[in-house]
DNA sequence: TTACAACATTTGTTGGTACAAAAATAGTAT
DNA sequence: ATACTATTTTTGTACCAACAAATGTTGTAA
């Protein structure tokens, strides 16, 4: 009856992780969610997402991005369009605000996930990345 | 730069516990919040908690456990007293309607978690324990 | 054209959660 | 007794999230 103690220090490794994120994000006046939007556009390179996508990639799921996205509009570090060819579509793009602000946040952010980690050996982050992705098939 | 990846990694898999466990818990009426709090009153094997202990033992801390609780006395699956020798304090005590329902969910549970980490050796077992054993500390 | 199914996003509702402030009680010193 | 401090729980406020229903849009077929 071991696994609920794994399962147990998973939901602890995981509250103790999001709570320094959060933590660290909070003066920067954006929720772990909203940063890893900003990530996901800024990974388009210029070109458009649609919230379809952005909602696929999001690494928390939930079911309602619209408002998520309306936050991060608000903040002026996304605009969005409706598309030309297809007026369903929405499409959002990170704006010049979005992306320094990224850069502000991008190190802080590091940090706080190498300091998380700091305590483990080498083969040990190549052990936990096998574990996890053997989890998440 | 495999920290994010790992972190990544290691949000997904609680998120896939999360979303497993509570759509297991959904027919039974419970959040995964208020099965953790039965199973710490369930712990005490008869001898009251107050709230604080409860909020001390929750895995997910949060900072509203007054209002968890009583979602769970409303369900008639935890009782409260005002304890005599110190009135400030609440006793807490698991009902046997509560026990009873736990005594359904358990099985349920165990086999969410045992298939989640079906995919994993014993060696691995070990090891991810060792490893969420570091980084909680 | 009209009806209809598929798709993409938005909105309504309800309940969960954080944070801070308030309330109630106990213990202690004066 | 009174005032003060610490402890424990509750409440207020405001935001976050899940789910389902609704809205708006497109393409297709009768």
């Amino acid at each position: 009856m071991n696994n609920k103690a794994i399962i147990v220090a998973l939901f602890k490794a995981n509250g103790k992780i999001t709570e320094a994120l959060s933590h660290g994000l909070k003066p920067m006046g954006i929720s772990i969610q909203q940063f890893n939007v900003l990530r996901i556009l800024r990974g388009q390179k210029g070109n458009p997402s649609n919230l379809n996508t952005v909602h696929e990639r999001m690494i928390h799921k939930m079911s309602n991005t619209t408002r998520l996205v309306d936050k991060l509009i608000d903040k002026g570090l996304v605009n969005r369009n409706v598309c030309k060819e297809n007026r369903r579509k929405i499409e959002l793009f990170i704006t010049t605000e979005g992306l320094s602000l990224l850069k502000l946040v991008d190190p802080i952010v590091d940090q706080i996930e190498a300091e998380f980690l700091a305590s483990l050996s080498n083969d040990q982050h190549e052990e936990i990345m096998e574990i996890l992705t053997k989890l998440n098939n």
